[in-house]
DNA sequence: TAATCCTCTTCCACTGAGTGGAAGGAGTCC
DNA sequence: GGACTCCTTCCACTCAGTGGAAGAGGATTA
């Protein structure tokens, strides 16, 4: 005992990821960490409202109600409806993987992504969350943090290929001239063989976002997916502006 | 008392709606009908979790992890995933509103919209629901729903315009129609100066979803409509088949 | 076919998590 | 300055919630 009745319902809702879409009653008690029986009173409670649904062979999946609430996150139904139209238009012109991130803390969160017919490595996926300092779209919004939240992601450089940028002074340097240039690039730091390049998203003089795009390689077409990207990304903020009702981060 | 904790903070979530996006902690506390001090209790740790979100001016919104969670839905992950590109060219071609829709109980769930530019009254949003046989999705998901399922509709069938089909016999008749001819529509039944036509979306034999578009009049261009929409839709079909780690109803 | 294993459901003696009215602070408005 | 509203905190009281155990049913294995 000790935990509270909400944060076990919580925990039972938090044991479904990317991975983890469909658990049968076991494996949610044991992922949430609940004895079996308290954890069948609860996910029942949550069944019954409608946050969890049961399929037919006895697994449990994240229910219509939940799906419906997430709709209203600011996220959804400011930034990712705004940028959608924007989004596919990009995408259609170029073919290549599109993405629009928010920062979440030190990480970037992925809010959509458009996947490319072209043969790149790309790892992300819409609401799963990336390092900052290995990604396009992460170096934007950390050239645009906090100085709290660049200093907190600078101390934890982890590398994740052989070209992952690890060394501070040549991070903040790359950051600078993100803000200089209006747009970052990366190559091979996060997965061989995928190139990427991004620039911010505004809402008013606040970087609310980053959209970016994956390539096998930037040396010939930068400067064009640079202007495809910008042309998108104002067009996003037009959008933005326009909408004052919403309130989203 | 009597209420359960976990059914309390559910109300709470779902005291969020399409028309209530931010609510201060007294709205919430009353529109989920709880003492001040118990929803402070408890908005307290569905915001530590992350199920809610607090704005500067104190308003609660719906937090990031129950957006992550709702892309878990087999609903978004599924059919919402499989049909988005699909819809994408519908819209393209057409401009026209375009609907994904699936059924929920005796009821329309919109899936997916796609606002058109044409001057057209559209009412449906997306994770809202509308009748079924006022709506041109909702006459192909109840030509194929279970009879059960059929009857409590025509049980039901309340004018909401003067061209509504409120006669059991009339409405059973037109979804006979709809599974010899693969394709229902409306004509002003649910909003004057709105026609709709809609198509089966199928996984195997099962009609597990509706692909419509609502235009101001259907009478020259319905036989190209109802083509783009089934080349639509069988496409969306052949993605799913593909698909088969997803479950999703 | 029988034995074993696992999942799920139900029960109920026990207990501490949860309750909500009241009071007070802070901010806004007239 | 007073009135009003929202939000936060307190704490005496109580019943909602707990979880080990047992059993049913289905799947798997020998």
């Amino acid at each position: 005992m000790g935990e509270s009745v909400t944060s076990r319902a919580l925990a039972l809702l938090g044991a479904f990821d990317g991975e983890h879409r469909s658990l049968s009653l076991t494996d949610l008690a044991r992922r949430a960490g609940i004895p079996l029986a308290t954890a069948h009173r609860l996910v029942g409670e949550l069944h019954r409202w409608g946050a969890l649904a049961r399929e037919p062979n006895g697994g449990y999946v994240i229910g219509r109600r939940i799906w419906q609430l997430g709709l209203l996150a600011p996220v959804q139904s400011g930034l990712r409806q705004a940028a959608s139209p924007f989004l596919h238009d990009l995408y259609g012109t170029t073919l290549a993987t599109v993405h629009l991130a928010v920062r979440d803390g030190v990480e970037v969160l992925y809010v959509e992504r458009l996947a490319g017919h072209v043969s790149v490595p790309v790892v992300s996926r819409v609401g799963s969350r990336l390092p900052m300092h290995a990604t396009g779209v992460g170096k934007v919004l950390l050239a645009y943090a906090p100085e709290e939240v660049r200093l907190e992601v600078l101390k934890n450089l982890t590398r994740i290929t052989a070209y992952t940028v690890t060394q501070p002074a040549r991070l903040i340097d790359q950051l600078r001239r993100v803000r200089a240039e209006g747009y970052a690039t990366t190559g091979e730091e996060m997965s061989l063989g995928a190139c990427s390049v991004a620039v911010p998203v505004r809402n008013g003089d606040t970087v609310v976002a980053a959209l970016g795009m994956v390539v096998p390689d930037l040396r010939r077409q930068l400067p064009r997916l640079v202007s495809a990207l910008q042309v998108a990304a104002h067009g996003i903020s037009r959008t933005l502006a326009a909408s004052p009702s919403v309130q989203w981060k």
